[in-house]
DNA sequence: GAACACCTAGGACAACTGTCCTACACTTGC
DNA sequence: GCAAGTGTAGGACAGTTGTCCTAGGTGTTC
């Protein structure tokens, strides 16, 4: 199971596929003709498609790491590590738009499918949900760091969902703004 | 297109599928068994899937509007009617904690299929949107209401998606005890 | 240049999809 | 008792799905 280019070449396209179409929607035939290859040559590279879908979502669950991990060098507080996170949903807004979170939606997706790696996906927003927790403790907040973390990761759900549904990016904007506000509290006396 | 009791029935298993499966996972085939029916006597009743989707979708349109309409009429203030909202999330927690809530999944999906009656299923979140403003402006709040509604709905549309990301039912009473909270100081000095 | 591993194209395969047709049962009205 | 309308079962149909096999091309190593 060697790194070749092809392989990664699929891996990407079937990543960028799975969020804008569906994990079930989208089929061998897509993710070849993305890739410029032929349907039965991908026998050779993933048996199955659910093969397909673990490799998805182990890259994305490093490429996740990787940036948390940034995070953390480029921002010098936490306060501006939250910051950082609540960010992506400016960075990401117009794909957020049309194709709501890529983490939100493939774990209801998975779920409903009752499919076997919805446990896989899920780690995706343990990996905030961690990460986020670190930095409330590191703001003090011992008592409540879970479900500040957790209470985050829900405002940023809600948000996707909804620009996504109405199609408005200037909620996303509105809403940011929001978050901002409610963090001060926590950050102040702090830092900036 | 009169309404038969086995169209009606129909309607209903498919209504469920699609919020347990999802749409396009849901078939011909699942619904037919769910109803007792053979395969090829749907086309009777339904010509495409498309026409069960918009007949679900209608259905619920129709629901939620006299769901609506009864809060309207059971609570005798703004402030109740908010919470009789909220409260939705306690009274299905354990719905939503396996499959989300149905109006979010559902457009969620149909968005990533592109499909033709996400406009339709929209209009699920707007029924909700323009009821909680009405709520929000009978409280005085004129300049706000859309935003507060949007918040609203973006808050209790978090709270399904990470209730059934973890898993986690405790996690829906402990944000609904924080959504009354937040609900609060918009109902003071108006009544209880 | 022979042997080998690596990679690919093309197509076979059964299963399933949504759609559609036809033949048959049942009721109702005359 | 016949005709018409309503509802049903069963199966045909072409297209697509995920999976799998085989033949052949490419490059490296000896």
């Amino acid at each position: 199971m060697a790194n070749t280019p092809t392989r990664d070449h699929i891996i990407e396209a079937a990543d960028q596929l799975f969020y804008q179409q569906g994990f079930e929607h989208t089929s061998f035939s897509h993710i070849a003709k993305a890739v410029n290859i032929s349907r039965g040559n991908f026998y050779y590279h993933f048996r199955t498609k659910d093969e397909i879908l673990d490799a998805v979502i182990g890259r994305r669950l490093s490429t996740t790491q990787a940036m948390l991990e940034k995070w953390e060098i480029d921002a010098e507080t936490p306060a501006e590590r939250i910051r950082s996170f609540i960010n992506i949903l400016i960075m990401n807004r117009s794909k957020i738009k049309r194709y709501g979170c890529p983490v939100g939606t493939l774990c209801s997706e998975l779920t409903k499918l009752g499919h076997p790696s919805q446990g896989e996906a899920n780690r995706l927003f343990t990996l905030f949900r961690v990460w986020l927790r670190r930095q409330f403790e590191a703001l003090g907040r011992d008592q409540d760091a879970d479900d500040l973390a957790m209470h985050l990761l829900s405002l940023s759900q809600g948000i996707a969902t909804l620009a996504s549904a109405f199609n408005d990016e200037k909620f996303i904007r509105l809403e940011v703004e929001r978050l901002y506000a409610w963090l001060t509290p926590y950050t102040d006396n702090q830092d900036g």
